[in-house]
DNA sequence: GGCTATTTTTACATCGTTGGAACAACGTTG
DNA sequence: CAACGTTGTTCCAACGATGTAAAAATAGCC
């Protein structure tokens, strides 16, 4: 069996709540006790039960993340830097994955109730503004990633219009003139904002805004950018550049392209979104949109934080960590 | 505040207990106050408090699984995998990272008490055997991955000499005779198995095994499969084959045989380990040993579930889950 | 109706911990 | 030396749930 803070005391002959302010660090125990106590814990490997301490002060010690999937790169970044961040303030993280659907999401948000964790970071890809409980009693939530909705919950995502702008403005800048873009997603909100992006981009240079070549997709996996090529490379004037709304369209375009037998960058440039590590490698190495992964870990950790520190209801904050364009070898040869 | 137990049994009109019989489905209880309960319960919205109730039957309800890097593409597909594995037990997943370094695992194992997890699936990359803690009074471990480590513990992976045999006998059965090797790192034991079945194979096929083409590496990680692939082209007489020992790794080398201008696989054949979806889609797409990630994740839940259930000390299993040889363009031109 | 057998409900203790109040020991002070 | 403020310790209740056992309600039977 585990040792308790009763047997701690046993040994050491003091009262538990001696030993439990021995090890909360409470200021006034005899040196004599306290010196008495370490030993005992020490002999005793002793261990506080988590839950226990947590039913009593009314803190779980966790946090969740709800992502669609951690197989997606990005996601699997961001989950790695979510948890290092959380680890400094003390907090194990879990992790909950929705596949991107509605109803898991909002099953997902709705189970988390303040007995089992103490705040959530929550990526949503469908929930919809009246899907989030009413905040009355709720753990405090922070919304990550690109998401149109409209709900008073803090918030940590870069300017993902303005990354969209600097990347097709980067394809405008190389004289490419019929700039697709390969990710939006008519049905949900998800990728408004990038095509935003990319629609005042192209307004800015003075192109026209084609939504011929505006590339649908269900899922940003590969198979959905390669699948999402062909079809452009299907059509009467096929594009000479094409901006992906993540770098696994991304990736699956470059492939598309090379079975196309034609070549990036010279004949299509290619730019992606988020940086993920496999972008340095693919061949072309990819240019795509950086987010600053460590400041978004970082803030949406601060920010949960912060709240449960602070005042009840503070107007929701939100945060826009800087983002920059990586270039390399699928816009600019070499 | 939270809706308790109490709160239920106020306004149903019933006591604590009776609202805790219902929610737990125990048989006896009169249809009429079934219903009342089960009114109080939707009009409230009560959920458990599973903290308290954990306290009280002494589980957690969480599992602990153990990865260097998450956004290292394996450990994220695993991750996910296992999370869902878990889900179907009821059990909820909290992720560790150590980086591979064998203080942060020896701390992370170490920390792993009955209080916060039920189990752990730990996947070591640098643990030796004495830095498990004694089984006494610990919960279930099962060991994942690739490990010589010699412990008595439960643990899931598959067959990897006969994996890498395979993997190499493959380049054989192609023609190559310079066959390399990518990832052995003699300091650890952690990549000991896929060199043995190198080895071996390069022996059956009465190949000479040369040890100035086994090239360690550090880490697991796409620059360094790069450099090692670097270090390869530079020798004398370079390889005309690889095998990686993961695809991280493949990914990298295949970058460094294009920068070096020659051709894959004409002039190099390559094969990693892993099938991480990446792989699949790289330029030339990876053959790679593909281990079944599925029936990995889900015999280790498994293997946990069954340690709880079962007598206390039955003796240590092992589970090979199968693997097959995925054949890509990295081998043979399609 | 009275008695037993069965079903249903309740009160109480308990899991391991911590907050708060009560209490004991202590050196100071008037 | 009695009263006092400090300091250190203990006791008790509580967090929210469930197991146990006893109490209550109901049914069945002579």
């Amino acid at each position: 069996m585990a040792v308790t803070l009763k047997d701690v005391a046993t040994l050491a002959g003091v009262s538990v709540k001696t030993v439990s302010n021995v090890v909360n660090g409470y200021a006034f125990v005899k040196p004599e006790n306290r010196r008495r106590v370490e030993e005992a814990l020490a002999a005793t490997g002793y261990r506080p039960n988590v839950g226990a301490r947590n039913l009593r002060r009314g803190r779980t010690g966790f946090l969740a993340l709800m992502v669609p999937e951690l197989s997606i790169p990005y996601f699997g970044e961001m989950a790695g830097l979510v948890i290092t961040a959380a680890q400094r303030r003390g907090w194990s993280v879990l992790i909950e994955q929705t596949q991107g659907t509605r109803d898991r999401e909002r099953a997902t948000v709705d189970s988390l109730g303040p007995h089992l964790v103490d705040g959530a970071l929550v990526h949503p890809e469908a929930l919809e503004a009246d899907d989030f409980p009413d905040a009355e009693g709720k753990i405090p939530l922070v919304l990550l990633g690109e998401h149109a909705v409209d709900v008073a919950l803090d918030r940590v995502a870069i300017d993902n219009v303005q990354a969209a702008h600097v990347a097709v403005s980067h394809l405008v800048s190389l004289g490419r003139r019929r700039i697709a873009a390969i990710g939006a997603n008519p049905k949900r909100g998800t990728s408004s904002l990038r095509l935003a992006g990319y629609r005042a981009a192209l307004a800015d240079a003075g192109l026209p805004s084609a939504d011929s070549l505006v590339e649908p997709v269900a899922k940003y996996h590969r198979a959905e950018g390669a699948a999402a090529m062909k079809r452009l490379l299907a059509k009467e004037e096929p594009p000479d550049a094409v901006f992906c709304f993540n770098d696994l369209l991304a990736v699956g375009a470059l492939r598309s392209v090379a079975e196309h037998g034609l070549r990036v960058p010279d004949d299509i440039a290619i730019v992606g979104f988020d940086n993920t590590e496999e972008s340095a490698f693919s061949l072309p190495a990819l240019t795509t949109i950086s987010p600053d992964k460590v400041a978004i870990a970082e803030a949406a950790i601060d920010l949960i934080h912060s709240r449960l520190a602070g005042t009840e209801s503070a107007a929701p904050r939100s945060v826009q960590p800087p983002f920059s364009l990586e270039i390399r070898e699928s816009t600019v040869v070499s």
